[in-house]
DNA sequence: CAGCATCCGGAAAGATACTG
DNA sequence: CAGTATCTTTCCGGATGCTG
């Protein structure tokens, strides 16, 4: 895949990214923060209660959970329905915009994942 | 992981994504970490020297772009070429993997971008 | 017991000053 | 110009507590 020096470009976006106090940083932050991504990811393949997101978004602490659920759900990427029952059940899911995001953080995702073993595997040195 | 209603899937990726002790956690994060995204989006748009990049990522320190730039180097994404002159140029670029990664990365930069503004705008309450 | 909120210690991010 | 060293601040994880 040749794809000379500038070939990405065409997008016209970077001039609302790149500055400092755009709103992009805000929810750019939000999105790719370290459990942010695992978090829509896990929700964009099925609904989720408190527990199984804990359960599937593995090394994930109820305080990081909470945190970043309060955080998308406020940013309107996440529905949290919850059911005053006891014991408390609470649900969560993608919104229409949540799911709008995750159709182009997926393909990353799996990019990331295919090629993840060799970017490691052939690490030169100890890093991160 | 038995996943029931998977909407969005297709991608069959998660299995590599979500468990805590996977090579993709630590790819994941280099790459969504604050500055990293920043740095591959403005180097997705041409090769940058360094006083050109610490302008261009507006608000990054010189240590997070120094760490940054180590990282991204050490996983194969950026390819540093430094001249022994006086005074030093140094010149980073994307490599092959680094345009590939982007060609995923640009699309959802463009998306966040384009939603940013509806998105804080929206806000209902005091967050981040 | 499930679903959070709070407090604390360590680790990482971030700003600044300094060096070749 | 291109970084490193140092200091400060913020963040993360674990433990604990609370509520129904």
């Amino acid at each position: 895949m040749d794809i000379g020096n500038r070939p990405l470009s065409g997008y016209g976006f970077t001039d609302g990214v790149l500055p400092a106090a755009c709103p992009s940083r805000i929810v750019l932050n939000h999105v790719t923060s370290t459990w942010g991504v695992l978090v829509l990811v896990a929700l964009s393949q099925s609904d989720h209660r408190w527990g199984e997101l804990r359960r599937t978004v593995q090394g994930i602490s109820e305080k990081m959970l909470a945190q970043t659920l309060r955080t998308l759900e406020h940013d309107g990427f996440v529905l949290r329905t919850a059911q005053p029952t006891i014991p408390p059940r609470v649900d969560y899911s993608l919104t229409e915009r949540g799911r709008a995001l995750t159709e182009h953080l997926l393909p990353l995702m799996s990019w990331i994942s295919d090629h993840a073993d060799e970017i490691v595997g052939e690490a030169s040195g100890p890093a991160d």
